[in-house]
RNA sequence: GGGCAGUUAGCUCAGCGGCAGAGCACUGCAUUCACAUUGCAGGGGCCAUAGGUUCAAAUCCUAUACUGCCCACCA
């Protein structure tokens, strides 16, 4: 008879649940040490992909192995209320109904965003239950829970005190269409084919002699960006333009009078050499303007439409050299007609092909525009330096090691970090009058210790922080892992955990991210229900190898149904052989050259894999737990022992199999606690689950 | 522009100085035997390219090409 998942695998796990050994609290007394594991919270804004699954396994192999070795293991699991991410996809829904938000109103809005949160947010803790993870229910958090709010108001006080908090007037990223800022780890570049246009810009009382021909030229991608330039500016070492510095251009279309200046930061190499200055609309420009003392003139507004002068209404004229005649256009109209207009004066050089990186929004894919807005702030180089210490000094290792420089190298050149954003789905900024609510990562960079109580003195607390490991993907390493450690640094005083292991990405087949906009995302729940949880967890720790990405295939899937069926059937054999006398647990001898190899097999395979579990090679270790249980024993033990049939030889078959399925636990929890439920044993404990590990 | 990975069987990947391997797919044979979701046997490889080190290179070094990812204010 061939192995049924289905048959099994929601009744082990009720059992397991029953048992109340996922809560720490509540396992035998020879579990001391603790082992904690925080799970990388989802967010609700949908349902998991196979990556989850991927980390879920992961998570659960740890936690099930240290479970086993006699570890007080906790992993809490969770789900973050994803600021932005999940306001889009509920505007989204809404837009299906033809609603928006604001129709809604903020108070309605919320409710309806709670609601989602409640269906999503059950269905995702039920996808991992589907898989077996062994998390301890009764501690699930939320956020946007209630202690977890108060959590996060402390820790803003807390900064607030210190003066690292500060509100400003600043350039930042401005996404047009979620109608609010983003941090720089929130952008997307995509390349976008544009052009560069040489600009004239007509120069005051030129120096006689002059080869610019009484202008001077500036290449620019942004030319709806003029109507806010406030001087141009060239590299001091820069022959060409040496004469030129101190005198004053004059601005085509606003005839403002704008100074000629000198700035190291100025590439000379780059266009012209010459750059027009926009301090309200550029970060590098913003510097050259601090510095030069030149004023910031906003020309594109929230909406992403230009407001060079408010009190004049757009004109449907096609060229104007008015300013005014731009106001409430588009960028890519106002561009167009400031093209046209130049074009018309003879202002316009030439035009080059240029490729760009354009910002996104990494929520929508909205181009995003920098614009001059008030935000709060969080200062970073105190924090940047507590991020950094415990990961120098070794106390908190990266695994695979070459993620440090990265890490590094953002901290190095750390910003600081902007923490409000203008949407109604987060924590309101907790200040009298405020309306912004903060960035979804400044309650994530809390998560390894808001979830166990803090600001609270717990028990959870002082039992459970800090934690074992944290499993990540790479793309979250600045983001979250991060400001994890600087929080846990700043406010435990401790490191939140000793190992980051970076886990590999799952790509398609074709080497393509997996997605769901792209229909490329593959649900891990349909292929529970085709090959069972177990053989989906073996067949994605069979190819969790050195290498980075992973472009998954089914095929390895099968092959852990494959397996499945065939660690069902040996255990079905050996029980036969053993009929109803329970074995005592105690290792038999070695009567032969087959018994011995096996029994040294085991051994060397108990070895191998607790090993390669603590360097976390988790493909190895499936690798090698399938070529020991199938060839060494089945193929054969299993089939030397038909020959040589004995009482003792029937107590290494046991012996052998219990073994086995112990070390086979970890990775397939339902199948090897369903035939350890079945064999007759002296010594049996409730469930695998706490059993010995070798 | 800078950094990091990768390139090995039809596909997905191991191997990282000493006879080229696994899973899946493929071919042949075997069905009262724990298991046909099986067993046995087999086919299939210029280990990206070019140099170098070595008694010996898929493996180490240096270039090159291609692929993927991360970071970056080049207007």
């Amino acid at each position: 008879m061939p192995y049924e998942p289905k048959k099994v695998e929601n009744k082990i796990y009720q059992f397991w649940e029953e048992s109340g050994f996922f809560n720490p609290d509540k396992l035998p007394a020879r579990h001391k040490k603790p082992y904690t594991i925080v799970i990388p919270p989802p967010n609700v804004t949908g349902e998991l992909h196979i990556g989850h699954a991927l980390n879920a396994t992961i998570q659960d192999i740890l936690i099930r192995q240290k479970r086993m070795q006699g570890f007080k293991t906790l992993w809490l699991p969770g789900t973050d209320h994803a600021g932005i991410a999940t306001q889009n996809v509920v505007e989204k829904k809404l837009r299906k109904e033809g609603k928006t938000r604001f129709d809604l109103g903020r108070e309605k809005f919320i409710e309806e965003v709670w609601k989602w949160k409640e269906e999503y947010g059950n269905k995702i803790l039920n996808q991992f239950k589907k898989l077996g993870s062994s998390c301890d229910w009764s501690r699930t958090r939320f956020t946007m829970d209630q202690g977890y709010s108060d959590a996060i108001k402390e820790a803003f006080l807390h900064y607030h005190k210190k003066g690292w908090i500060y509100k400003g007037k600043r350039i930042v990223n401005w996404c047009k269409r979620c109608a609010t800022s983003l941090s720089d780890l929130e952008l997307e570049y995509k390349e976008e084919k544009g052009n560069l246009w040489f600009i004239k810009y007509p120069v005051k009382d030129p120096p006689a002699g002059e080869a610019g021909g009484g202008f001077i030229t500036v290449a620019t991608t942004r030319p709806e960006t003029m109507l806010g330039d406030t001087a141009v500016a060239v590299n001091p070492k820069d022959k060409r333009y040496k004469n030129l510095i101190g005198k004053t251009a004059v601005l085509p279309l606003v005839n403002r009078e704008i100074p000629i200046i000198s700035d190291i930061l100025i590439d000379s190499k780059f266009g012209t050499g010459a750059v027009k200055v926009t301090p309200a609309h550029d970060i590098t420009d913003q510097a050259i303007g601090e510095k030069h003392k030149l004023e910031a003139i906003q020309v594109i507004d929230e909406k992403g439409r230009i407001i060079n002068s408010p009190e004049k209404p757009a004109r449907s004229g096609f060229a104007t050299g008015d300013a005014g005649g731009y106001n409430g256009l588009k960028i890519d109209e106002a561009r167009e007609k400031i093209i046209e207009y130049l074009k018309c004066q003879n202002l316009l050089e030439k035009t080059e092909n240029y490729t760009r990186q354009v910002p996104k929004c990494y929520r929508c894919s909205t181009t995003v525009e920098l614009i001059p807005s008030m935000q709060w702030f969080l200062k970073m180089s105190e924090l940047a330096k507590l991020a950094e210490k415990p990961v120098k000094a070794g106390k908190i290792k990266f695994h695979p090691k070459n993620f440090e420089k990265p890490y590094f190298d953002w901290l190095k050149n750390i910003k600081d970090w902007c923490i409000s954003r203008q949407i109604w789905w987060g924590h309101k900024i907790p200040i009298e009058g405020e309306t912004d609510v903060l960035d979804t990562w400044f309650s994530a960079a809390l998560w390894p210790f808001a979830t166990l109580g803090w600001p609270e003195k717990t028990k959870d607390l002082k039992n459970y922080y800090p934690t074992a490991v944290l499993s990540t993907a790479r793309d979250i390493i600045n983001l979250w892992v991060a400001r994890m450690i600087f929080s846990g640094m700043e406010f435990m005083k401790e490191i939140p955990f000793s190992h980051v292991y970076v886990h590999a990405t799952v790509l398609t087949r074709d080497g393509q991210r997996m997605s769901k906009s792209l229909g490329t995302g593959i649900d891990p729940v349909k292929l529970i229900e085709e090959f069972g949880a177990d053989a989906v967890r073996f067949g994605i720790a069979f190819q969790i190898m050195g290498n980075q990405d992973i472009k998954f295939v089914t095929d390895n899937i099968l092959m852990g149904k494959k397996f499945c069926n065939k660690i069902w059937n040996a255990s079905k054999f050996v029980e036969l052989k053993n009929g109803k006398e329970k074995y005592d647990g105690k290792k038999p001898y070695a009567k032969n050259k087959a018994d011995k190899a096996i029994l040294k097999s085991l051994e060397k395979t108990e070895k191998s894999v607790s090993k390669c579990l603590e360097n976390f090679e988790f493909g190895k270790s499936a690798h090698i737990l399938y070529d020991f249980f199938w060839h060494d024993f089945c193929d054969k033990y299993i089939e030397e022992s038909k020959k040589q049939e004995s009482e003792n030889t029937n107590k290494i078959l046991m012996y052998v199999l219990l073994g086995s399925i112990k070390l086979l636990h970890p990775f397939m929890p339902f199948i090897t606690e369903k035939i350890y439920q079945q064999l007759p044993l002296k010594n049996k404990k409730e469930c695998i689950m706490i059993e010995e590990w070798l």
